[in-house]
DNA sequence: TTGATTTCGTTCAATATTAAACTATATTTG
DNA sequence: CAAATATAGTTTAATATTGAACGAAATCAA
């Protein structure tokens, strides 16, 4: 049996989480379509994603590891990892230590590629700086990035959204 | 020229930007995979976003109208209604007084299965909400409704991120 | 050890979305 | 008014993603 706040009814949490993830999905959808629109040619939204984890994150990931992180399905990754390596933007190698698995990593034109994409990105980010709240936006992120965790966390403990 | 924070250099408010949006996206994947999982069968994510859009505001729209609420094309749009309108959920019926467009509105039974679906949802919000920051999210909530009407202005008057 | 179960990555069919082309209707402009 | 331009919705081809099935490899359990 959920517990919610003193102050709060079941359906008044309920609410409250969708509202909140309704506003959220909207906005990935507004920030999404800018930043399709702004990559560079060839390079999608999944693509960038793969490029900028390993350009952050640096070392190798499984494709599962990779699946797990932006939380789509195995097959899609296969699919992403595909087209990278193809364009030479990442290497997969065999995992000796275990047959089923493989290890992916950004290649040298792979990193250049994200930080060109990066600076596609970057102006116009700026042209929509001057319109958008920066300060608020930084006060929020880290509840952001906490929801994050508390979330991934509900996930794999209830088995709700997990892919598989 | 841009102008951002005086605190703040141009490549900190990209980043900044970046980062958010980037935060933003992978919550509404994680959210959003988990919702579509707990939609009623044949229920996708963009019908019941059309008939929570009627249910929340009434009235009727143009398909035009929607295809910009939610920042998809006018070919997902088509598709979408059409998905819905063979089911019942929404009528669609021509504008008399402009005879390019077409006017939308949720059907009763469109409404009922919408009704149901939020049904389906509470249940894995509940399960989500025990560990979920609910007073956090409460707190953020306005200030990610100000960010989108913010992002929705500067779509439409910088020209960037405009769907057609 | 052997058999059952789990995990990993790929493949396949179905579906959704984009981008662009197209038709029809409205609006603007000269 | 006529011509040019813009807008609305549909269609099409290409692509991405899901969900499920599959074979291979690893792990678990009796």
């Amino acid at each position: 049996m959920p517990s919610t706040p003193a102050t709060m009814t079941q359906a008044e949490a309920a609410d409250l989480i969708y509202t909140f993830f309704n506003e959220v999905g909207i906005l990935a959808q507004l920030s999404g379509t800018a930043m399709r629109r702004a990559l560079p040619a060839g390079m999608t939204m999944a693509q960038f994603t793969v490029l900028n984890h390993f350009a952050r994150l640096g070392g190798q990931r499984t494709p599962a590891q990779l699946a797990a992180s932006f939380q789509v399905t195995k097959g899609a990754i296969t699919n992403t990892l595909q087209k990278l390596e193809a364009k030479g933007h990442v290497r997969i190698k065999n995992d000796d230590a275990d047959k089923r698995r493989k290890l992916v990593s950004a290649t040298d034109l792979g990193l250049q590629m994200r930080a060109q994409a990066i600076a596609s990105l970057a102006g116009p980010a700026l042209e929509m700086a001057d319109r958008l709240d920066l300060a608020a936006m930084g006060e929020i992120l880290p509840t952001l990035q906490k929801i994050r965790q508390e979330l991934d966390e509900a996930r794999t403990a209830t088995d709700f959204a997990n892919i598989d």
